[in-house]
DNA sequence: ACCTGAACACCGTTCAAGT
DNA sequence: ACCTGAACACCGTTCAAGT
């Protein structure tokens, strides 16, 4: 056959990473081959080494991805009182996981073969979304040390992250949506409380 | 060959179990592979599928004496202050996830292929480790109704498992293991402080 | 009755060969 | 220069055939 110059190296990547991106929303992460998604954009499975290094690489862009698409949420939030703020950016977080569960279970499901090996640009996309979250926290708390700061923002956010993941993937029970929204609720606001209360009694 | 009667059929399956176990324990859940765990007992691959009806059984026994081991743990936490047990609880199962990490791991990346065959003995045994948290925010607040205390506990637990996850894996930031603990510590004290309160304001 | 090992259907990845 | 498609090494799983 030969589809020679239909379209540029360029516009075949583009064209992989969106039949890849698509097959793991509808599909999830288990349905992602490489044969597939060349029958998906009528190409053969060599192609797409062509335009990415392995499997590896794909799945890394189409993470990169979705963690942009976190970031972007997370910006739109803006809620003048700050641990309203946090509480909002804490919703719009589990709001994204619960709507784009597939894509978002990959962020986390997949595993880098060498855990140093994940480049600068990857790395980048990561903390934006953290930085959002450790954003907030200034407003909370401007006069409070950095490192605290950071600190408080981890341990929450890793809560945060933590019941949306038990809940959504069923493992620790099974609940709905809307207590899920509680729970995430009660740990951000019952955090916040005793968190701002330590800081301003020093 | 053939190997008849040298060992019992429930003798055979210990064997696999605890090869399989080894594999994860010092190689993770991506080493283990049905051909190498007959290597490892000295028998072919067919003999797996006479004592576990396939690669996911195995995982799930696996998974069931991982989760057997973690609940074990927790028992033996026994603090008489209910604050100081549910604190102790969460760094004994961080614990836990850092000195298992490849079994702990697994625990959550193997993904049941039909999320509602999970069996009830092995939901049993999830519940038998959440069971032992709820049980200390007994302790706590024993005049809360049922309702809200389990809603607390879920969302403390997922908390504290987030910051494990996040923490260990490197997802979020790469943290050693005492900024991890003190993160936890975080968490599980504030929570408790801005939960107690507005519980007895009740 | 227990166990083998060859076979099957799938994977990711490569690369000589075509246009 | 771009793309194919056959090949390779590896998976999980099955099952007729051996002892």
């Amino acid at each position: 056959m030969a589809r020679r110059s239909e379209h540029s190296l360029e516009e075949l990547k583009a064209l992989v990473l969106d039949a890849a991106e698509t097959i793991v929303i509808e599909e999830g992460f288990s349905a992602l081959k490489a044969r597939r998604v060349a029958v998906e954009i009528g190409y053969t499975v060599g192609s797409i080494y062509m335009v990415f290094a392995n499997m590896a690489d794909l799945i890394m862009h189409i993470n990169a991805r979705t963690l942009d698409n976190i970031a972007a949420q997370l910006e739109q939030v803006n809620e003048p009182a700050a641990d309203q703020c946090i509480e909002a950016l804490a919703q719009t977080y589990l709001s994204y996981a619960s709507q784009n569960f597939n894509r978002w279970l990959m962020l986390f499901e997949y595993r880098f073969p060498q855990n140093n090996a994940i480049p600068a640009w990857y790395q980048k996309k990561q903390y934006a979304v953290f930085d959002r979250i450790e954003q907030s926290f200034v407003q909370l708390a401007p006069e409070c040390a950095e490192d605290r700061r950071r600190q408080a923002a981890h341990a929450l956010w890793g809560g945060v992250h933590g019941v949306s993941m038990l809940s959504l993937s069923g493992k620790l029970d099974r609940n709905n949506i809307n207590d899920v929204a509680e729970s995430v609720a009660l740990l951000v606001r019952n955090f916040i409380r005793g968190w701002v209360e330590s800081t301003t009694h020093l």
